[in-house]
DNA sequence: GAGTGGTCTAGACCACTCC
DNA sequence: GAGTGGTCTAGACCACTCT
């Protein structure tokens, strides 16, 4: 019964309907008009907003989600020496659209336990913090924290809110600590209630956990990368040879 | 409320109380024990199931799920040349664990419409299909349909239930078509009703959905698979250079 | 046959949003 | 202030599982 409710909805809102934005009917009417319960005009609502075609806001009602092409994040690309050497950003990389990093530094912080064991910190067990946010189209699509080693890190531009053309990468090089080979390391799960709200999710969407290990030549690791991405806004691309 | 009785259930989890396999108390005795309505037992019930902690059983009751170490999928390594050309099969580079897989060879198939381009298939549009299933520890992680072209495949022992050491990749290199770059696109999404009763999926798991098309040094698409993978048995890792 | 989860009914209160 | 979703109550029937 509250699939074919929601099925009813879902046919509603891809003949057009219903646009993205607009309200969905409240409980109450849906119940008057299949001639249901409340409750189950309202488990047909949480279907679709588990399904990712609605979400629910406190107080206001269903609304349908604004379609979202995925970005493409080619993974292998948008690392090339050539891309940071040559003072694009790194997210340059991955798709045409408009991109809006908003980056704070959150200086000496202690990472957790398994990054800190990569980094191979020493007995304080801190490291350089920067807290990213990326935003598409009004809409946050990962947020990342990036652990750097300390003694690198500290009177260089990468210590600066804006690293300068290229990045942090860029300086690294500078500073004869170029990463050579990269590690990335994939997730799936559902997000915690600070991951939901950071990336503005609603219902059951899942998020993509990416952590990036950059190593120099020496294999030193110089950085952690520790990614959440917004499942739906993404499409992973890695290319690489036999 | 019901998040009370959720957590408590699960720091009883944690503490061992409840092992892998059990059965945990049913709505009524939650219900009862707690004080509380019937509704709202089911729903902290339902919120475990959700966070992937336990499993419904219909008319049986809920029970703990086992956990799960990940399986490690090295995404570059294992489709190295050596590998294949070795005679090792793929997953072999993946995890020590025993992994069981189903092969079945499905014959000529229409895949669906975005590979049918990307293998450039004639007018008939049809494929040569094999479908396979992967099984660890008793549990199915990953399904998969690979689409060569049957021009290539046809008489040759690609079309066997078993293709021999090094599996599909090394009788195309046989055949001097040897794959020497891969793609591999990553996406992510809620199982469909399909995929969810392939994987024995319960609750809020996604599904990790891997499409690699594998090319030969000229360029030619000689194999499109598309993989589902439980999301909560992988974690993928890809190595790269800078 | 007893117990279970899946679903449905018919109410209710609250905090919140929007007008 | 009216309407909304989030949550809760107190029942009910059914198909299913297990003993």
């Amino acid at each position: 019964m509250y699939r074919q409710i929601a099925d009813a909805l879902k046919a509603a809102i891809d003949a057009g309907q219903y646009g993205p934005g607009d309200r969905l009917p409240g409980e109450n009417p849906l119940a008057a008009e299949h001639g249901v319960a409340v409750m189950t005009a309202r488990q047909a609502l949480r279907t679709l907003a588990a399904e990712g075609v609605a979400e629910s806001r406190k107080g206001a009602g269903f609304f349908v989600l604004a379609p979202f092409t995925p970005i493409r994040r080619r993974g292998v690309a948008r690392l090339a020496r050539e891309q940071w050497s040559s003072g694009a950003s790194i997210f340059s990389a991955d798709d045409s659209r408009d991109l809006t990093v908003e980056s704070r530094v959150l200086g000496p912080v202690t990472p957790p336990d398994e990054i800190a064991d990569v980094l191979q910190l020493d007995a304080d067990g801190r490291a350089f913090g920067r807290y990213r946010r990326h935003i598409v189209e009004d809409r946050p699509v990962l947020v990342s924290t990036s652990y750097l080693p300390l003694a690198l890190v500290e009177g260089t531009a990468m210590a600066e809110a804006d690293p300068g053309p290229g990045g942090i990468y860029a300086r690294l090089a500078d500073l004869g600590f170029a990463p050579a080979r990269f590690r990335e390391e994939i997730q799936v799960r559902m997000p915690s209630a600070d991951e939901r709200a950071a990336l503005n999710l609603s219902g059951g969407t899942p998020v993509i956990k990416v952590c990036r290990t950059a190593y120099t030549d020496e294999g030193r690791v110089v950085e952690v990368n520790e990614m959440t991405l917004d499942s739906q806004a993404y499409v992973l691309e890695y290319d690489f040879d036999a």
